[in-house]
DNA sequence: TGCCGACTTGAACAAACACTCAAGTCGCGC
DNA sequence: GCGCGACTTGAGTGTTTGTTCAAGTCGGCA
């Protein structure tokens, strides 16, 4: 693993950092600091801290597959449980840090009031990719959801539910509400489940499709 | 209308400025200005500026009935159509802001992650509010509900959906994933109303819900 | 060898920041 | 009239902010 080099050990400091305080609260002499980079560096390579903010957004977009979605999807087969699977890194990520660090794209949507366009359309694309990739969940699903079911929106309405979770986990440093979330979240899925289920075939489904049950 | 005192004039100030450019990016000079206040009054009055906050939040909390949920209310008497009127209280403040605020409370519980706690505490506050005004609909829906359904996660879901709607709807500027939260937050609704009819009196339910109905 | 452009260094900058304070105004009880 | 406490005034505090820049290092190429 060679040294990192300047402009990437400032991106990856940022990222650290952005998660931890936030935006507004990181100063750019704690990014160089963290980084171990002078300032006139920082102003080498980025017109100035927002552009700094650009680039993070783009290295979770582009490293959303490899670092955070594959790594969940690792070992789960079934579709539907992959959704869960994506819900429960976020429970990991919370519970790791006593519930203060959540997902950094949503804090970060919520913190910054004042939208320059390029900022904004970064959030929306990396909201966008992981909606993305429940979706594709929803599709393999096939008909085990309702053939009527616009799988888009039940995408973006998982993203809603993590969020939401999140920020209330945070809130109430208490893992509790957003277990609650995703439970709401299952027996929903439930229901939809066993609507779909054509009455010809209700034997032929057992209640856990693979992997462990749990609800 | 008397002309209000100066330090309600500071802490209405301090809440539309908080509202509209959250906490950090809202200087005491802004809020100073706002209000048409001194530096010397304010101090007077708040120890410093995170306790000005503490005082919106306590406001918040104090008018959320008669400010939020009894307006959102009023006209609609089915205890669960008043939840989904205060999501469309949220969905029309969304839209007359062209998606840029949202709720107050979720963007400070996101924006500040070094969680003082007597921040987080009055934070907590209005999310346990708020929530318990949608518990107590969900109480009164009686057995439209599953009877074995947890109506205190399920109103802290409708928070969830609520808070990751709005996040969604500021990042995209468009109500439309709002909505589609909305939507599928009540095509779940549906889904456990239609549960907890019992058998017997399944012609009894028309598809528009009016008042409370006897089984 | 000499030169050039990429990169680094770190002091310096003005603006903005939250906050302080000595001086002053004002209404009210005596 | 007097004194006192509540409140106001606004210039001033020191610190931190994002950013600049002249000077320097260094590797590669002619």
């Amino acid at each position: 693993m060679a040294a990192p080099d300047t402009r990437t050990r400032l991106i990856l400091a940022a990222m650290k950092l952005f998660w931890e305080k936030g935006y507004g609260s990181t100063s750019v002499a704690d990014v160089l600091q963290s980084a171990r980079v002078n300032s006139g560096s920082l102003y080498h390579f980025f017109p100035g801290k927002q552009d700094l903010l650009l680039a993070v957004l783009d290295l979770y977009r582009d490293g959303i597959r490899r670092m955070l979605i594959e790594p969940a999807w690792r070992g789960v087969e079934d579709p539907l449980e992959r959704v869960f699977a994506l819900l429960a890194r976020y429970r990991q990520s919370l519970a790791d840090t006593e519930c203060t660090y959540g997902c950094p794209i949503g804090s970060l949507a919520l913190e910054l009031h004042e939208p320059d366009l390029a900022v904004r359309e970064r959030l929306a694309a990396n909201f966008a990719a992981w909606t993305d990739a429940v979706h594709e969940c929803l599709i393999a699903a096939g008909e085990r959801l309702p053939r009527e079911l616009d799988r888009r929106e039940l995408a973006a309405f998982v993203l809603t539910g993590m969020e939401g979770g999140v920020m209330q986990a945070r809130t109430y440093r208490d893992l509790s509400t957003f277990d609650g979330a995703v439970r709401q979240l299952r027996a929903y899925f439930d229901r939809l489940q066993r609507e779909a289920i054509p009455p010809r075939a209700l034997r032929a489904r057992p209640p856990a499709p693979r992997r462990k049950e749990r609800r």
